[in-house]
DNA sequence: CGACCCCTTGACATGCATCAAAGGGAGTGG
DNA sequence: CCACTCCCTTTGATGCATGTCAAGGGGTCG
């Protein structure tokens, strides 16, 4: 009842199942969110509001890995630098997400503001200090990781399996359950191609071609840059998760 | 000190660096493995040997997680079907390796043995039971989940940014960390051409041509199918980590 | 010895990267 | 308010790395 990750799996249990399929997965990702969320809340006292601008760093792989950031507002990416200065975008950390939670002495990737962001960054001795205090915040932090992990797991999917159409379909796809869990159609596409590109492992020009042929086939228009409608979210699912479609 | 995630920071800087580069990320993360390691260990009244054959499958994504295994022999790959009859691996588990405890109430992914595998299993419960008296084994789960984390995250970088060829190297190398921590060279290669494809989002051909290649090159020699040694690691890491070599 | 399975190599096809240039959109200065 | 400029996106033309298809090679087991 009371014991350590029994506790996790009893939380995704109580949740009522939304939709079937990954819209659930989710759905239990915002949920252990939230409770992460209210957790650090305690933490308020402590905590201080940041602001970065467009571009700006937040901290780099290897820094020292003092702070814990919960966003906001505005868009981050979380990055692995190569030393010949290529990279690879792992996640895109949204309004909400809390990100520098899980490491070690160091971070073990680098965190930019794709837009300006405004952040809570929560100092680590007193994170530390919560937990001890109150264990079943471990369970939380537990929970999200096996989430974030479950997510990461399905980013390899991607970059393993798909071609450049079906990552584009799968990323908007991901998008859209983030920002809103109803069928909703409008995704706020914050960040620009070359940072899509980046996390779908594709150069800008073939994400642009792949978003122009969703667009000529109907799936999807957009009124602007940085905003995109889902038309037909059953071709999407079938491309991205890989239902032959013939 | 007895707080919760400061325990993990501490255990990792107790350890004393043994070589620069990623050799020491390896090295940590054996170190917590082999902590994970005793704590199961007293779960042994509890525990079953369980035998796999080549090819079967321990358990699907999906499957109710009742067991968390530890490996004795063999090696076992953790894979994602998609619906169509791709799949990833997203990675290789071998002797010493614990895998199925982080999960919830089902596996979010599969486990087939590459080889006749001998495993011991732990029941779930008796393992929540543990981490309820014991609240250390909490950090070491946790550092275990943050190691592999930072697996994947690589294996990101990999599919992500790099060609077959450095992929290839980065795969050998990362075995060869694994299995001897010196700069030994010989390396059992206990799973089949295709499984390394898979793992690494290639085709089985494109990894043949590029092991034929680095044979050519001299960096690595192969004196039977399944085992293979590497003689320039200078050369590999160059590749696999991204310098230009001109 | 033969059959099977997997690996290896070759020839060819193609999807994506690369190179190049034109097309918006937003901010700035006239 | 318009024109200019910059940055990013989009589209096109071309080349290359890797996928696909096909044939042969080598080891293992019956």
């Amino acid at each position: 009842m009371s014991t350590m990750l029994s506790t996790l799996r009893v939380e995704a249990m109580a949740r009522a199942r939304p939709i079937p399929g990954r819209a659930m997965e989710d759905g239990e990702a915002r949920h252990h969110q939230i409770a992460l969320s209210e957790d650090l809340r305690t933490l308020d006292p402590f905590s201080t509001r940041v602001r970065f601008a467009r571009n700006e760093t937040i901290f780099c792989e290897g820094d020292s890995s003092d702070y814990a950031f919960k966003i906001i507002s505005g868009t981050v990416r979380l990055c692995a630098h190569t030393p010949d200065g290529r990279r690879q975008i792992s996640d895109f950390m949204l309004p909400g997400d809390v990100f520098g939670l899980m490491e070690r002495n160091e971070y073990g990737f680098s965190a930019e503001a794709v837009t300006d962001v405004m952040l809570v960054s929560y100092p680590r001795n007193k994170i530390d200090e919560l937990w001890a205090k109150k264990p079943q915040v471990v369970n939380r932090v537990l929970a999200a990781l096996v989430e974030h992990f479950l997510t990461m797991q399905r980013h390899l999917v991607v970059l393993g399996c798909q071609n450049a159409k079906e990552r584009v379909a799968s990323f908007l796809l991901r998008l859209s359950e983030r920002t809103q869990s109803g069928a909703g159609e409008r995704i706020d596409l914050s960040m620009g191609r070359q940072d899509i590109a980046s996390h779908l492992g594709l150069t800008i020009e073939t994400v642009c071609r792949a978003i122009s042929e969703l667009k000529r086939e109907g799936a999807i228009t957009t009124p602007n840059l940085h905003e995109l409608i889902l038309n037909n979210l059953g071709a999407l699912r079938a491309l991205a998760e890989g239902e032959s479609e013939d």
